[in-house]
DNA sequence: TTGCGACCGCTTTTT
DNA sequence: GCGGTCGCAA
């Protein structure tokens, strides 16, 4: 049994064993979230609680796997039947068992970014519309704006005045673009992110049976980051957590930084008008940071409006060390400051794995890669370039897509237009002719592909067999070897890595049942920490750093128009949700914190002179200590 | 109709 | 500095 009272603090405890009843855990930063979340998933095991009646919901798959982890060191039994997962994860578990009810094929594909930007492609040319009209959103910004109006459930027409004012004049064109798509994606039988959590809420919206037996199912849920949670992801909990009512959702108004994506923090404001008979816990005590980084991330997030005004207390003793404002005169003396200052951290014993430089977008920490490169500091970087997201795993994962869902157009079109003399409108030609057969072999290619086309074709019916369904890694291999291996020898001149990257894939396939599966998570899976080594400094952007600590942490390119991005800077919401971000940065910092910018950095329009980030001339001057570098570097 | 080269515009964050 | 888009030649 555990030992909870020796384990936990007073608050914490409290939260991990509250009785029974909704309850809204306001939890700060570095107070304990996860511990105190993973202690009441093992509390409810403890007390009886079959673990297939939990269900645990979190933003990403990182705190998904870390947290079914923890509880699985607590409690050795039983935990691998929780039902725990990123809100798409489990919404995508609702929607794949209950297809058919839900209007699907069982088979359906999921679109990632790009490939519904592919479909969307499409309708634009459907719809004659070029795809860099003036005054009208290019692919990746409708994609944009068709999300939030998911996420917020929210008619486009009302987001659009309400949100894109500019775009008023085109609102009709972009409900229309909206139709197709819509279509389209249900002609391929295909889903994209967003899809994944509508259709689970319609599903358990629409069939009253179903939802009681969930309803019912449930016993205790659990959720993560609900300061990030979206009106659509909150309302998806809701549906599945008011039979017994016991949802606990844990989160910091103060580290709200997904609303582009729309996170809603009424959710969490809301939350007692919800849930009526609800409780509030806090956990304010810190257990990260010195109370000297503590001070000042407190006095960062004191300018937002908008906020339950906490303070977090430290449990920390003072070590007189404050944390450093450092100016440099370059973006590259920037670069060297943050590389000899890391020497040195590592000269008094702290590892590189225990080092963190982050910044707001990833170009930012161009300059910086090339000096740890020079110096010599091994580091690993959170790409923005994600694994499976390379053209050549998402070629050979089309293979795979069309074996399991015949309907699924956009891996069609991906496939085909590998063969010579085969571009766009061929591609569609094809497609035509194979969606009306149903048979790939009476396709008639371009006469100069005739020849590959029907080694093609015997592929795809190899690997579409029932056993090789059930083995993806040899599914891939057959790819490979029969197929894609002569392709990119024969287009890309780096084949030799693209190779290894995909024998890379065969490794990560053979972890799984059947083809679907895999797909599933080379799909929703979109994480960086497959290919991320943990070896070296870690260089991260600060969304990405959420919820992780660091010995000593660097915070860079702190100039206002890179930090607070100038476009969020426009308008006051946009800002505070800035400073929220900063504060998230800072409170990251155990031990040390250096706050770094430049007051030069040559950009492709040219020099641009740069000002010190507002964020920092809103923290007292006693809070921390000034740093001017040389002109070096 | 494809595929290549010139040019344009933009540069935030991610499941 | 790059990816995407468009225009033009084959």
């Amino acid at each position: 049994m555990i030992d909870y009272v020796k384990l936990l603090n007073e608050e914490q405890r409290e939260a991990v064993t509250a009785a029974p009843g909704p309850i809204l855990v306001v939890a700060g930063a570095g107070s304990g979230k996860t511990r105190a979340l993973t202690y009441r998933v093992a509390y409810l095991l403890d007390n009886g609680v079959e673990p297939s009646r939990i269900l645990l919901a979190t933003f990403t798959n990182k705190a998904a796997r870390q947290m079914l982890e923890r509880v699985a060191r607590l409690i050795p039994h039983g935990t691998e039947a929780i039902w725990g997962g990123t809100f798409h994860h489990l919404a995508h578990r609702l929607l794949r068992r209950h297809a058919s009810l839900a209007g699907y094929d069982p088979s359906f594909t999921i679109l990632d970014r790009s490939d519904a930007a592919e479909l969307l492609s499409e309708c634009y040319d459907e719809l004659k519309l070029s795809r860099s009209e003036l005054h009208f959103p290019r692919r990746e910004g409708a994609l944009e704006i068709f999300g939030l109006a998911a996420n917020r459930e929210m008619p486009l027409e009302t987001l659009i005045s309400e949100e894109f004012p500019h775009f008023a004049e085109q609102t009709d064109r972009l409900v229309e673009l909206a139709r197709l798509y819509r279509k389209r994606k249900q002609k391929a039988s295909s889903v994209d992110y967003d899809d994944l959590l509508s259709e689970a809420a319609r599903l358990l919206r629409e069939q009253e049976p179903l939802r009681e037996e969930y309803q019912d199912h449930f016993h205790h849920i659990l959720v993560d980051e609900y300061q990030d949670t979206s009106r659509l992801q909150a309302d998806f909990i809701h549906l599945l957590a008011s039979g017994h009512r016991q949802i606990m959702a844990v989160g910091d108004d103060a580290q709200s930084i997904y609303s582009w994506r729309g996170a809603d923090i009424r959710n969490m404001l809301s939350f007692p008008e919800r849930y009526p008979d609800s409780r509030l816990l806090y956990l304010r005590a810190n257990y990260r940071s010195t109370p000297e980084i503590l001070s000042l991330a407190n006095a960062a997030i004191a300018a937002n409006r908008f906020q339950f005004p906490k303070e977090l207390a430290p449990v920390r003793q003072g070590q007189r060390l404050k944390p450093s404002v450092v100016c440099c005169p370059t973006a590259n003396a920037q670069a060297s400051f943050v590389s000899s200052q890391i020497q040195e951290l590592r000269g008094e014993g702290i590892p590189w794995e225990e080092i963190a430089i982050l910044y707001r977008a990833h170009f930012h920490a161009l300059e910086l890669q090339l000096e740890l490169t020079r110096a010599g500091i091994p580091f690993a970087i959170t790409s923005g370039l994600r694994f499976f997201e390379q053209a050549h795993l998402k070629d050979v994962a089309a293979f795979l897509r069309l074996a399991t869902n015949p309907r699924d157009s956009v891996a069609f079109a991906r496939l085909v237009r590998m063969f010579p003399g085969v571009g766009e409108k061929t591609a569609g030609r094809l497609w035509e002719d194979f969606s009306q057969t149903g048979d790939l072999a009476s396709v008639a290619p371009p006469k100069t592909s005739a020849a590959a086309w029907k080694e093609w074709v015997a592929l795809q019916r190899e690997i579409a067999s029932p056993e090789l369904r059930r083995q993806p890694a040899a599914q891939i291999e057959k790819v490979i070897d029969s197929f894609y291996r002569t392709y990119v020898e024969s287009q890309h001149a780096d084949a030799v890595h693209r190779l290894e990257d995909l024998s890379q894939l065969v490794s990560f396939a053979a972890e799984f049942p059947d083809t679907e599966s895999l797909l599933t998570q080379l799909t929703l899976l979109t994480n960086t920490d497959r290919s991320g080594s943990r070896e070296g400094v870690q260089l991260s952007t600060i969304h990405q750093a959420k919820g992780l600590e660091w010995r000593a942490v660097f915070v860079i390119m702190l100039a206002d128009g890179l930090f607070p991005s100038s476009r969020s800077a426009e308008s006051l919401l946009g800002e505070e949700e800035e400073r929220r971000l900063f504060y998230v940065a800072t409170t990251r910092a155990q031990d040390h914190l250096f706050l770094v910018y430049p007051r030069y950095r040559a950009s492709h329009y040219g020099e641009n002179s740069l000002r010190p980030s507002r964020f920092l001339s809103e923290i007292p001057r006693e809070l921390y200590s000034d740093v001017r570098t040389s002109r070096t570097g």
